[in-house]
DNA sequence: CGTCAAGCTCTTAGGAGCTTGACGGTGCTCTAAT
């Protein structure tokens, strides 16, 4: 059977998007591929659709239990029943079930995180994975240093499954960020796919404000007149449900805000009201947008600047997905600096805590179980869980942790140099991308050359609405009231019609 | 940086007005034996 066939009738596609048939077929005659593909669209396809040309089961590592959850109900609504998504939802009967017969499923998704245990990485030695996947694999990069240090081990996940044919992708990512990617999954030989991250429909506009309230009522004045639906990203939770507040004060009715200190029933709610039109505007942190793919939004305002450029462009790239005109609006006061500066240094540990940890660890001679060490400084000295985490990770790499113990003795007294010199290296990587957003927002050339830049590509878009720098006319992106209330009540069947066309998005 | 709560001072008894310090975001997993 041809690749065109199955495309045909397992996924009633007729033809292949960008880039599509140049990777399966890579990945076919047996090659690893990194591969760059801008937008969510169609990423998917590129080892959904190899896997019935294979024996074997393919393995797609996913950074969020939704993101898995999604794909699982898709492929299962496309009428494929081996599907398995192997993560804490799993009750402990229902997962022992699962490993015991890995073999028989064609799609395994897993986190970075359970991928850890060595009774999974045992079933699925068994089970012969014939393709590996690390999907939004930009996070290897963007998290695995120190938020989600689990991330640094899938080369060796990958080393110990018996070096698969492997799939790495993503939508946006720097030389560096592939550097990264490639070397922690200790790829040396993937076939590169790059595509470009530049989306020409989306116009870029930075504003300068003098405070908070100024910004609120700019931002109150944009999402009163830009079309909808629209996303504003702030960097605080507080914000997120202040600015909503705000906004439904002054008119604006179908706003919700989305952060992570919500429940996740309440999470998914307020997603699938957005993706179905019933929201026009939802406020959230950074917690909003990983697989979230809505075709029609237009409008992306950051509140406050992302850490790095790459989380711009990941955000702005969620609006104009179906090709149409949109607008990303970064509102920016000086001030903004500080708050970005004091998250970058909450992610890490503090020279104080890694002193600490470590020797109150040296007070201890005999090994200790992982877990009472874990709970004690987690627990009764209530470190925070990424802290610890960052820690672990030096420990296990110093051999002081190993499986499920602990040996103090082992500690050296380099060891806390070590860890802190690793500490300052990420903390200066940080500084240095958040500089990069700054010169993004103070420039007085054209942004998406900058951008360009920074991804190291070439070209440059000469369309009209570039960015603020080239000139933007804001009433292009402006709701269009006479076109709405032109159109009157015609009958039932044209009005069903109009819905269910809206439907198909 | 902006916000908010706690604590202090002053002046005169409960409240106003000030300073000080903390906080701010992203997610996975719990198989541990008694």
């Amino acid at each position: 059977m041809k690749i065109e066939q199955v495309l045909q009738t397992k996924f009633g596609f007729n033809h292949f998007r960008e880039g599509q048939r140049e990777i399966i077929e890579d990945l076919l005659a047996g090659n690893h591929v990194l591969a760059v593909l801008p937008t969510g669209t169609g990423k998917s396809l590129c080892y959904q659709l190899p896997a019935y040309f294979m024996k074997r089961p393919v393995l797609i590592v996913s950074p969020l239990l939704s993101l898995m959850e999604d794909q699982v109900q898709q492929l299962k609504a496309n009428g494929e029943k081996n599907v398995i998504a192997l993560n804490s939802f799993l009750r402990e009967e229902e997962k022992k079930e699962a490993l015991r017969h890995l073999a028989a499923y064609r799609f395994i998704y897993a986190s970075p995180e359970i991928l850890q245990n060595a009774y999974v990485i045992q079933a699925l030695q068994s089970a012969n994975v014939g393709l590996f996947v690390v999907d939004e694999a930009h996070c290897i990069s963007q998290w695995g240093h120190d938020f989600r240090l689990d991330y640094l081990h899938l080369g060796d996940v990958w080393q110990s499954l018996g070096k698969p044919i492997c799939l790495a992708l993503t939508g946006t990512a720097t030389n560096e960020v592939l550097e990264d990617i490639k070397h922690y999954l200790q790829l040396k030989d993937a076939h590169e796919h790059l595509y470009s991250m530049n989306r020409p429909n989306i116009a870029m506009n930075v504003e300068y404000v003098e405070g908070v309230k100024e910004k609120k009522e700019k931002l109150l004045a944009y999402v009163k007149h830009l079309q909808n639906p629209g996303i504003i990203y702030c960097s605080s939770r507080a914000l997120t449900e202040e600015l909503t507040v705000y906004l439904k004060e002054n008119g604006i009715e179908n706003v919700q805000y989305y952060h992570g200190g919500m429940e996740s029933s309440e999470r998914m709610l307020i997603q699938q009201q957005f993706l179905e039109n019933q929201l026009d505007v939802i406020c959230c942190t950074s917690a909003f947008g990983m697989g979230v793919n809505k075709r029609n939004v237009r409008f992306v305002i950051h509140f406050q600047p992302p850490p790095q450029l790459e989380s711009y462009v990941q955000e702005i790239g969620r609006s104009g997905r179906d090709g149409e005109d949109s607008i990303a609006i970064l509102l920016y006061h000086e001030g903004d600096d500080e708050l970005a500066y004091s998250l970058l240094e909450m992610e890490l540990p503090s020279s104080d805590i890694v002193f600490y940890c470590l020797s109150t660890l040296r007070t201890n001679k005999q090994a200790m179980s992982l877990k009472k060490v874990e709970d004690h400084f987690l627990f009764t000295i209530g470190i925070q869980e990424t802290h610890w985490r960052f820690l672990r990770y030096y420990l296990q790499k110093e051999g002081v942790i190993v499986g499920d113990t602990v040996y103090p003795s082992l500690v050296q007294e380099s060891l806390h140099e070590k860890i802190v010199d690793a500490v300052k290296e990420r903390l200066q990587n940080k500084y240095r991308k958040y500089t990069a957003m700054k010169q993004f927002i103070h420039t007085h050339e054209c942004r998406r050359q900058l951008l360009m830049r920074y991804f190291e590509e070439e070209g440059l878009s000469e369309k009209i609405n570039c960015c603020d720098q080239c000139g933007i006319s804001l009433d292009d992106y402006k709701k269009r009231e006479n076109l709405k209330k032109k159109r009157i009540f015609k009958d039932w069947e044209s009005e069903l019609r109009i819905l269910l066309r809206q439907g198909e998005e």
